[in-house]
RNA sequence: GCUUCCAUAGCUCAGCUGGUUAGAGCAUCUGACUGUUAAUCAGAGGGUCCAAGGUUCAAGUCCUUGUGGGAGCGCCA
């Protein structure tokens, strides 16, 4: 008999049929119900075991975890809460789960302590419905654009070039650590390395992505990312993963327009797709919330957030007037901010995106033109002189989602922009010659795929969106 | 890296200005019940109070250091 997945069983309801389930249990009730979760969905099949005729040495063994293959007949559920269940008419414990050591055990367990025990999180609800969204999501951005003609480039993990300006990086060597040969002037002689020469892990693909753009015009890569920074936030990893797409003949407008698009695709897919995972995650929160004081609470339940960003044009606006907006609010005049903005020029601070998001508009924002001092060198240069071509999107409760620009084509400009970087040119030949040959006006943008995933699901901490998360001091499982 | 909070049973937590035998709910186990679905009812087991020092007649409680975790900030996606 062919397996079925208990979302077939439970989407199709073939009753009278008898059909073979595999799974793990989640509760066994009376001796004689068995919740059955396969993790093809977020519902469980409601296995009735006849105990008057099943051994109860066998009884005895399904408990919660344990791996369970049993056949039966699907009847109409004789009891409320679920509409098929199956009469079990042979049931095997694949895999004892022994309950006094199992860990996870039917009741409410707190995300830092599933996150010590992330190798076994995925069986629970609450995992099992973020992992399913994260592939939701995942799979529409590939589908999103595939069906705009994107090519899908894959940008080196490790790379030989250091001048990606980005971050820290994580050395890959094999020269052996307890040893280290050393050249003349005494420093380590990466002559002797693997690749001949230093190389790190990627902090962006940016750069390949916009060699890969200025021939197939448009192109995006998807993959992991690594950032040595010492950083201990909610919204950061050390590894995580990044879609950078990177269009040809295109301006800032283009890229706000493609990022715009793209977020709102992947959100429909996924309310489209992932109605009963986002409705439990929904619940979840509201009952998480009730511990919190009214003015904490979310403004809006999950599903009714994700709809209000597909309906809303997110508000776009320059620095400059962003500027304005503060240095006329509230909390800045009356000095509530902890960094009160004085002039025009001044980082934003999270406190100040989140004002703007959260408290003045109230939706999505896009902020472009900044000062060029506080951005990247490649990025295009304004008439003004004083600005670049710059866009951050931020996102109510993330933040900074996605962080773009239109990139400096002219070669003198961006030569002289390396220059007040102190960008080595003799690094950046290869990227050079995209504007030595056939230069164009082209854009793109970075999206961190996990904080997409973080607003989607709503979860508020990033470990959580990531199967096996790495941050300093941690690289478990 | 900085600021701040926390660490007590398998899990989530309570434990008052330091005072005798450290508690609850859930989970687990045993029994009862049997169409349950956060099952119910009765009972039982379960503790290096994070670690090391210190103060004190006396420390789960106070102090110091360390370790682990959360939140916020910076860096960013």
């Amino acid at each position: 008999m062919k397996r079925l997945k208990v979302l077939d069983v439970l989407t199709n309801q073939p009753i009278g049929e008898e059909v073979l389930v595999c799974g793990w249990i989640r509760t066994f009730r009376n001796n004689q119900f068995a919740a059955l979760n396969d993790g093809s969905t977020i519902k469980t099949l409601q296995l009735v075991v006849d105990r008057e005729t099943t051994d109860e040495a066998l009884l005895k063994r399904i408990t919660t975890g344990a791996a369970i293959r049993a056949a039966g007949t699907i009847v109409e559920s004789q009891g409320r809460g679920q509409s098929v269940e199956m009469h079990v008419r042979d049931i095997k414990v694949v895999g004892d789960s022994d309950p006094e050591k199992y860990p996870l055990q039917p009741k409410r367990h707190s995300l830092e302590f599933l996150r010590e025990i992330a190798h076994l999180r995925f069986r629970t609800s609450t995992f099992s419905a973020i992992f399913r969204i994260r592939h939701a999501a995942a799979f529409a951005i590939h589908e999103f654009f595939n069906k705009r003609g994107f090519v899908y480039i894959h940008s080196p993990i490790i790379t030989g070039s250091d001048a990606e300006g980005a971050g820290e990086m994580f050395q890959v060597t094999t020269l052996d650590l307890d040893n280290v040969p050393k050249n003349e002037e005494g420093k380590v002689d990466f002559k002797k390395d693997f690749f001949n020469k230093a190389t790190n892990l990627t902090v962006s693909g940016q750069l390949e992505a916009e060699l890969g753009a200025l021939a197939l015009s448009d192109v995006y890569t998807f993959g992991p990312t690594f950032r040595a920074e010492n950083s201990n936030t909610s919204r950061h990893l050390a590894e995580f993963w990044m879609i950078e797409p990177e269009i040809a003949f295109a301006d800032i407008h283009d890229d706000m327009d493609l990022a715009e698009d793209m977020l709102k695709y992947v959100i429909k897919y996924v309310m489209d797709n992932c109605g009963d995972d986002l409705e439990f995650l929904e619940q979840r929160l509201v009952n998480e919330e009730k511990q919190k004081p009214q003015n904490e609470r979310s403004p809006m339940p999950l599903r009714e957030k994700l709809a209000f960003c597909l309906e809303e044009d997110y508000e776009r606006l320059t620095y400059t007037e962003a500027i304005n907006i503060l240095m006329n609010s509230k909390p800045n005049k009356k000095k509530k901010f902890q960094f009160v903005i004085e002039e025009w020029g001044a980082d934003l601070q999270s406190e100040h995106e989140r004002y703007l998001v959260e408290k003045h508009f109230k939706k999505p924002v896009i902020l472009t033109g900044y000062p060029k001092e506080i951005k990247a060198f490649y990025m295009r240069l304004n008439d003004d002189d004083k600005t670049v071509a710059a866009m951050d999107i931020l996102f109510p409760g993330i933040g900074e989602i996605v962080g773009g620009s239109q990139r400096e084509e002219r070669l003198d400009v961006l030569q002289s922009r390396m220059k007040d970087f102190d960008i080595p040119e003799h690094e950046m030949e290869w990227f050079l010659d995209t504007r030595r040959f056939g230069t164009c006006p082209h854009a793109g943008f970075g999206l961190g795929f996990e904080r997409l995933v973080m607003f989607v699901t709503g979860m508020t901490n990033i470990r959580d969106v990531i199967p096996f998360p790495r941050f300093p001091g941690s690289a478990e499982f």
